[in-house]
Parts: C-alpha cells; sequence; structure tokens
RNA sequence: GGGCUCGUAGUGAAGAGGCCUAUCACGUCUCCCUGUCACGGAGAAGAUCGCCGGUUCGAAUCCGGUCGAGCCCGCCA
C-alpha cells in the first residue's frame, strides 16, 4: 500500500511503499539522497547502492518513481525520517530536462511573468507556486463554509448566454447554433432570479470579460464569486455580511497558513472586525489634503486612490480593508436601487483590500415596476431575449435583496501579497495569451 | 486605444561603439566526493545578442522598421 511522505513518520521502523516524483538528486559519492515529491510534500530517500543510483542516469526531474525502503528517525533528515536501503522502479521515466526550475523560487518579476505562464505546466510543480494555488484553494473552501453556515445554497448558472441588448461593457460573442450567443460576463441576472427560489444563493465560477485592458489587475477570464440575499433590511445588511465574511476567511488564512503566507512574502494582516467606510466624497477630499491632487471630478475612485486609500486606513485605523460608499447614481447598473431622493448617490460600495477593488456590493431594485422604469432609462430592452426571463422573476415576487460580485483571484493576489492578478491565477487569460 | 520601457545560452542576470573569439549564476553532461537539504570540487557542451534594414573602418551596443513582452492611463454587470 502507498504511503505519503506525511505520514512516513507514523511508520518508523517498518517498510513501505511511496510513489512520486524525483524532485532532487543529490550525490555525495557513496552517498546519494534523492527527493521525492507526492501531493503531501516531499521525502527524503538515502541511496547508499550503486546500482541504485545508477538507475537514475540521464533521468530527469520529474520521472515518476516507485521507491520502497525502510522508514528511519533521523534527525538530520527534513522533517526527522528517511527511507533507507532504498529500491528503486521507474515507473515513467523522463529525459527531457525541465523548461523551468522547479527546485528553487521562480522569478515573479513583470517582465519574467511571461516565460513563467509560458512554462506553466511543468513551474507549477515548483513547490512555491504550489503553495499559492493550495491558499486559493483553501480560501475558496472558508468563503464556501462561512456561506454554508449563513444558509446559502451553491448554485451553477449559464456561461452561454443569450446576445443581450445592452451596451457598455465588452462580452465574447459566439456562435450558438446559428444564433448570436455571449459568454457571460457575470451570474448578475440568474442570481437574482434565485433569490426568488432559495432567498440566499452563491456561485462560484468564471465570468468572461473582452475588455482590452492590459494592467496588473485585469485578465479576461476571472473566477467571480457571486452572492445574492433576499429578505434584507437594508443596504447595510449586506455590507456588514461581506464584512464578516472577509473577516472571518482572511483571519482563518493567516491564522492557519501563517507559516506559508509568510515564506511567499506575504505582509502582515491588519484588519479590524469593523472595517471603516469612507464616502467617495471623503476619499477624493482627504486625497486632496495630503496629496494636492483633485480628484473631484472622476465619477469613479482612480487607482492611485484606492491605493491610498487602503494605505491611509491602514495607518489611521490599523484596517487594511474599507469601504468606499457614496457612489454616484450616475455609474449605477439598472439593477441597482437609487440612494436618499436627492443624495445623487446609489445604495452601492465598494470594497477595497490592500489598494484595490476587490468587490462591488449594491442593494438591488426590487420593485418590478422601479426595475422596468430604470431599464428603459439604461437602454435596456426589457422585452429582449437576454431579460424577459429577468424580468418574468420580479413580476413573480422577489423581496428586497443585495449581494456582491466578489474576485477571487484579486482576493488570492493581495492575500499572497502577489503584485499581479495573474500570478494568483493557474492558467491566466489575457489579451494576448489563449494558451497554456 | 494612448504613453513610457524592455528583448543577450533552457532559466535568471552582466556588458551601453573596438578590451566580445560575448561574462556570471542556476540547470544539463563527464569525473571526484558517506549526511546533503540553494551540498561541495574539477572539467565540458550550450547564444548566428528577437527579426529585417541602415549608419560606421568596426554594431549585442547607435538609428529606422517589424515582431514579441512589460508597466501606467483609459476602458472595466
Amino acid at each position: 500500500m502507498r504511503i505519503l511522505s506525511k505520514d512516513l513518520q507514523q511508520h518508523a521502523g517498518g517498510h513501505v511503499l511511496i510513489q512520486g516524483w524525483l524532485h532532487k538528486k543529490r550525490l555525495l559519492g557513496g552517498l546519494t539522497f534523492i527527493n521525492v515529491r507526492d501531493r503531501s510534500g516531499l521525502t527524503q530517500v538515502v541511496l547508499k547502492d550503486k546500482d541504485e543510483v545508477e538507475k537514475l542516469r540521464g533521468l530527469q526531474i520529474g520521472t515518476v518513481l516507485e521507491v520502497t525502503g525502510t522508514v528511519a528517525d533521523e534527525p538530520r533528515a527534513p522533517g526527522g525520517v528517511e527511507l533507507h536501503d532504498a529500491k528503486l522502479t521507474v515507473m515513467v521515466p523522463v529525459t527531457d530536462e525541465p523548461p523551468i526550475e522547479i527546485d528553487k523560487p521562480l522569478s515573479h518579476k513583470p517582465e519574467n511573468l511571461d516565460t513563467l505562464f509560458d512554462n506553466r505546466v511543468i513551474g507549477l510543480r515548483n513547490l512555491q507556486e504550489q503553495k499559492i494555488f493550495k491558499i486559493r484553494s483553501e480560501l475558496t473552501r472558508y468563503i464556501r463554509e462561512f456561506l454554508y453556515q449563513n444558509d446559502f445554497v451553491e448554485i451553477n448558472t449559464p456561461k452561454l448566454v443569450a446576445g443581450n441588448a445592452e451596451g457598455g461593457a465588452e462580452v465574447f460573442k459566439t456562435d450558438y447554433f446559428g444564433q448570436e450567443a455571449t459568454l457571460a460576463q457575470s451570474p448578475q441576472l440568474y442570481k437574482q432570479i434565485m433569490v426568488g427560489v432559495f432567498e440566499r444563493v452563491f456561485e462560484i465560477g468564471p465570468a468572461f470579460r473582452a475588455e482590452l485592458s492590459a494592467t496588473t489587475r485585469h485578465v479576461s477570464e476571472v473566477t467571480m464569486l457571486d452572492v445574492e440575499m433576499g429578505f434584507i433590511e437594508g443596504h447595510d445588511d449586506v455590507l456588514n455580511f461581506l464584512q464578516d465574511m472577509v473577516y472571518s476567511v482572511l483571519t482563518r488564512a493567516y491564522q492557519e497558513h501563517g507559516e506559508e503566507l509568510k515564506s511567499l512574502g506575504a505582509p502582515e494582516l491588519k484588519l479590524k472586525p469593523k472595517f471603516p467606510h469612507y464616502t467617495m466624497a471623503d476619499i477624493h477630499k482627504l486625497y486632496q489634503e495630503k496629496t494636492g491632487k483633485d480628484m473631484s471630478k472622476e465619477i469613479d475612485l482612480t487607482p492611485e486612490e484606492e491605493k491610498w486609500i487602503c494605505e491611509y486606513a491602514r495607518e489611521h485605523g490599523g484596517c487594511e480593508a474599507v469601504f468606499a460608499t457614496g457612489l454616484p447614481d450616475s455609474k449605477m447598473k439598472f439593477y441597482h436601487m437609487k440612494g436618499e431622493e436627492g443624495s445623487g448617490t446609489a445604495r452601492s460600495a465598494d470594497l477595497l483590500f490592500r489598494g484595490i477593488e476587490i468587490s462591488t456590493v449594491p442593494q438591488r431594485e426590487h420593485r418590478h415596476e422601479n426595475l422596468i422604469e430604470q431599464m428603459k432609462k439604461a437602454g435596456v430592452n426589457p422585452d429582449a431575449p437576454g431579460f424577459a426571463h429577468y424580468v418574468a422573476a420580479f413580476r413573480h415576487g422577489l423581496p428586497p435583496h443585495g449581494g456582491f460580485g466578489f474576485g477571487i483571484d484579486r482576493l488570492t493576489e493581495k492575500t499572497i501579497g502577489l503584485g499581479n492578478v495573474k500570478e494568483a491565477i493557474l492558467f491566466p487569460r489575457d489579451i494576448n495569451r489563449l494558451a497554456p
């Protein structure tokens, strides 16, 4: 029976079989150390028999091995145990040299990211790269657990959708048996429809954006967490819920994976259970006071202001996550709910973390008449194929509700302290990368 | 779409008119090495300096074009 490297200690003194990839060879003459990588980590194998070492001649890192041997307690070995009197069987020989190193950290300098992604298939075997995606997996697990505990149902909605009549954001168009279809930019309409079924729903899935953006924070295929909850009393319910989720997920990540985060260069986490709220106007004003730059004519926050306000909140409030509230209604989507009459704002906020927007958190317009009016105002035809069914859900009764879209890629990037969202994606898609 | 920057062995870097027959580290190959864990030592192979053209006695180095990449801005259910 196969034993994993993490369980080796329990078999001290016993004869075991392990399987994995050749990760590293160190030949010291009469003594050879090899590291075998399996899903749980590395095992150090000691070879003294020349014939066993000779089996590896010409074989490269990545060779798939089966090793039998005796588990020995050895304080000099990493992890305290190693395999002695080992016999090797080569399961899959590899003679090609790896195109990129797998036993030393890879360069994540911006100008080297292209090489990193070109060689992704092999480079992901690098333990440092693996760590990034294990943490990402944990973050999504914590999110799921938090949502399940709060009575949410996980859903899956179509990613191939009818060509929509709304202008604005760029979508990918594709042929659907002769009809024009688009790749979904968001599960927005479907998750609202599902509030009428389960009250509380969420989805973690891809969203496709055809924007010609070339920045460290954009990709054309993103993984979004979409949450929607019914019977809210007001916009604050949604903000507080998101705040509690983020607080829980991040503090747990730092508790359970502090060592890995530190080794990846993640900054120390500074978070308060209650995130500070700043209105757009506050941020423009504070920013102008400190830097002298007037951004008050901007409809939205500039990327520079997003960075700045997070640093400001970190220094003054000890919290790296902030809500930017009072978003202007001129930027509002048709399904958002307007703020107080005459305020000029929408019931929507952005959650910023470590300098970047990771979520937009609006209350929805749930009243059928108002929704139709807002759709028409935005130039959206409520009878178009992409919208008619959506509107029907409202006609048949949706309670007050709100939710958020939340970037999993950006959360992972910022939690670890990476410099580019693509580093937090296994196989990123951008304006000029469609492979691997 | 606009602006700025960068393309040198498989990988990461140095060289900024002649000292380049291009340097270093990792990796690869050969040999030595019994406690390595970024092992160590000796040696070897591997690059028409992204591509095309120009300037010059002479170009990796300067200029133009082209292809590729990066960063910022704009855009961003």
